[in-house]
DNA sequence: GGAACTTTGTGCGTTCGTTCACAAGGTCCT
DNA sequence: AGGACCTTGTGAACGAACGCACAAAGTTCC
């Protein structure tokens, strides 16, 4: 097995074996492309036919700069003087995103999210279709949910191949996670999107992004942390952990805190710690 | 109203009033430092007390030298030809991340999505704690969802304060969304995770995170566009909307395409474009 | 005690991304 | 037709992030 990818496409990777050079549109310029195009429909909606970068720019939430220098990597939509055709640019962008086609989508794991996810249908937004529900759980097979019946993950291979998948939702419980995705990717799958809170590794050529929600709420915390306690941050109501912020490693003093594990770990021995380290 | 603020800290931005250098941790360094924790939970599951910079990179998917510098902006809590003590380490991150402490969380919008966070143990892990659901939706005010009664969105002041909420999820429909988020921010949130598809602003000093779906799979598509097809790309499946990758912008030549709309968006009257752009 | 070995922590060059600022190009009004 | 005005597209400066490569620091074994 060669390099493996974790995070989303990092900045292209080496590209793989096939050596293209990609029209170099960057990483973080794609990943606000869709932010452009939701801006875009919302003026749709408003009926306004033309925008400024400006304009749309303080509609995405961006600097107009960006925006336009990210558009430019599309091409000239623009007009000088008037700014961007709203109709004619969100087709240009929705043809470089790959929306122009109708990709059919497999979310595995039907369980509490994945049911949300198969209901949720703003989340299957023009261009993508929900082809495809698979669980491992034989008393799910048959179920309807959302119009489509639960095939066992069994018969994955059939699906994607039936269906002409190239695109799976993974929203199974995280110790499922990494077997999932290697049966997707055997079976043929080279983009996945990963619900599930656990570290996933899929070959080089396969993408893979994740959408995590206690890392997110994780980031935020730091941030909070940060405001609520200033410099020398303190527990505000909580377990009894007060340290400076960097203590002497030499000598911590004695300090106690509980073991912290994983969310489904098994109860680990309370660990304390009278020494920097354990011997 | 001061500068608005869409994505997710970006770079810390201008750091508001509260002209605080902050401990210099790079954001892309926090990001990853949830990550690193789940990895160092699974070694504790493994019974692994001690591991190297290159085994932790390997788990968590990054280079060893990227693992060792984010470290290195906690403290030097390695030891040289040793490695890191798992223990001591899911500690330092957890501290510099906040989750000494127990964050309590609203969640905004109970449908779909709202009921499977609110069911979804595992998302809050040690650190965050659900305290609140509320819901615009009178008819729901009352029920129990996994454990916790859902209060009216009228409530909302008195539920933050009464809870000493900072943190809140937002999970309603996107139209909801920003008004949503005003509220939150009226009523003293600090840090908001948002699921809904819609771009949402907020002030300085207030943290905005967002979760969406359709984003990440359009940025998957793009790069399954460029997979499938190769560089001339091609439509597969779908509509007739061959192009070359740059026409000449001065003569496009005929081409039709369908009229894109958001998510929700009433339909739009379908164009058609037999111009560059509509005169 | 000392030499061989292992692994951390980091200085530094490189790459990627953002923002400024302005010339080029186009519109609109007179 | 011509000039005032507006907005795009982009060169260039800046800054953040990445990853190599190595000295420093610790461990282990003899």
């Amino acid at each position: 097995m060669a390099t493996l990818r974790t995070d989303g496409p990092p900045g292209r990777g080496s590209e793989g074996p096939t050596g293209r050079a990609a029209s170099a549109i960057p990483e973080a310029t794609v990943a606000r492309l869709p932010v452009y195009l939701r801006a875009l429909h919302g003026l749709v909606e408003r009926g306004i036919a033309t925008a400024s970068s400006e304009e749309l720019a303080v509609i995405a939430g961006v600097n107009s700069a960006k925006l336009r220098k990210d558009l430019s990597y599309l091409g000239s939509y623009g007009t000088r003087g008037v700014g961007y055709d709203v109709e004619y640019l969100i087709y240009q962008i929705s043809r470089e995103l790959g929306l122009s086609q109708d990709w059919p989508v497999a979310i595995i794991g039907i369980g509490n999210l994945g049911h949300a996810l198969a209901n949720y249908g703003g989340f299957v937004s023009r261009g993508f279709r929900i082809a495809a529900l698979l669980d491992a759980d034989p008393r799910l097979s048959g179920n309807r949910v959302a119009g489509l019946v639960i095939r066992h993950i069994d018969e994955l291979d059939e699906v994607i191949a039936e269906n002409g998948i190239s695109i799976a939702v993974i929203a199974v419980p995280p110790h499922a996670a990494q077997e999932v995705a290697n049966r997707l990717v055997t079976a043929g799958i080279t983009s996945i999107l990963n619900f599930a809170p656990a570290v996933v590794t899929v070959p080089e050529g396969v993408d893979l992004r994740k959408v995590d929600l206690s890392i997110e709420l994780q980031i935020l915390a730091f941030h909070e942390q940060r405001k609520t306690s200033g410099l020398p941050r303190a527990v505000l109501r909580g377990p009894r952990a007060v340290r400076p912020v960097r203590e002497d490693p030499v000598n911590p003093g004695e300090f106690d805190y509980p073991s912290y594990t994983a969310d489904d770990a098994a109860p680990a021995a309370n660990a304390r710690y009278d020494e920097v380290r354990p011997a």
